[in-house]
DNA sequence: TTAATCTATAACCAGAAGGTTATTGATTGA
DNA sequence: TCAATCAATAACCTTCTGGTTATAGATTAA
């Protein structure tokens, strides 16, 4: 029952979380440290916010010494502008219908 | 701080209240109801979900006696797609920018 | 080798979120 | 008028969420 767009309107529902995915696609790949410099919130944090980003598929990371860059994945977002065109469409075709409907009334 | 998508995606990123939106753009206005006759939950927290829906702009309701009727906004979608392609845009710019160096690069 | 740095994880905590039942207020039907 | 119905609100409880500090593991620099 649990639908498949719920890892993905989960995650971007929090601020500090789209942040950081904005970021990514904004200035491209950034490692854990860069991101922490700028977010107001501890380095755990962001890496906690990163692990949600990656298993919801919205970020890829590459590991290079210590240190590990993130990037945003826009394929991701795939689903959500999938999801907004059906409601879009849904209610355009309703919409039609009355217009049908009004027609046939004349 | 608080950007003004977070009221937009905070109340889509729960299932239960993405789905009365979802049913109320397909299948058009609907009494609470009828919306909670098809709800695995109780008619309080139908009420809620329905208030936070409104409080986003996401429903209007209409009052009919005793009955309160609530049908889909679907315009209050509109900073949803925005954000969506301004991520895909922001890659994208990214993206030819690479393009250009690679080019330069001949 | 040893100290410093980078990131992830563990353990914990406070507040938010989503559900429940009980109740109220308003409207309708008998 | 009085009982029943509809929806919102109140009060409450449990679970989830997002933050913290402390620490561990891995890598790099001295």
């Amino acid at each position: 029952m649990p639908n498949a767009n719920d890892a993905l309107f989960k995650t971007l529902a929090d601020p500090t979380r789209r942040a950081i995915f904005e970021r990514l696609c904004r200035e491209g790949e950034q490692t854990v440290g860069a991101l922490t410099a700028r977010a107001k919130i501890s380095q755990p944090a962001v890496s906690k916010h990163l692990a949600i980003l990656k298993h919801a598929g919205l970020v890829f990371d590459r590991q290079d010494g210590r240190q590990t860059h993130y990037r945003a994945h826009i394929a991701a977002l795939a689903p959500l502008i999938d999801w907004t065109s059906q409601m879009t469409g849904f209610w355009q075709s309703r919409f039609d219908q009355l217009e049908d409907l009004l027609k046939r009334m004349d």
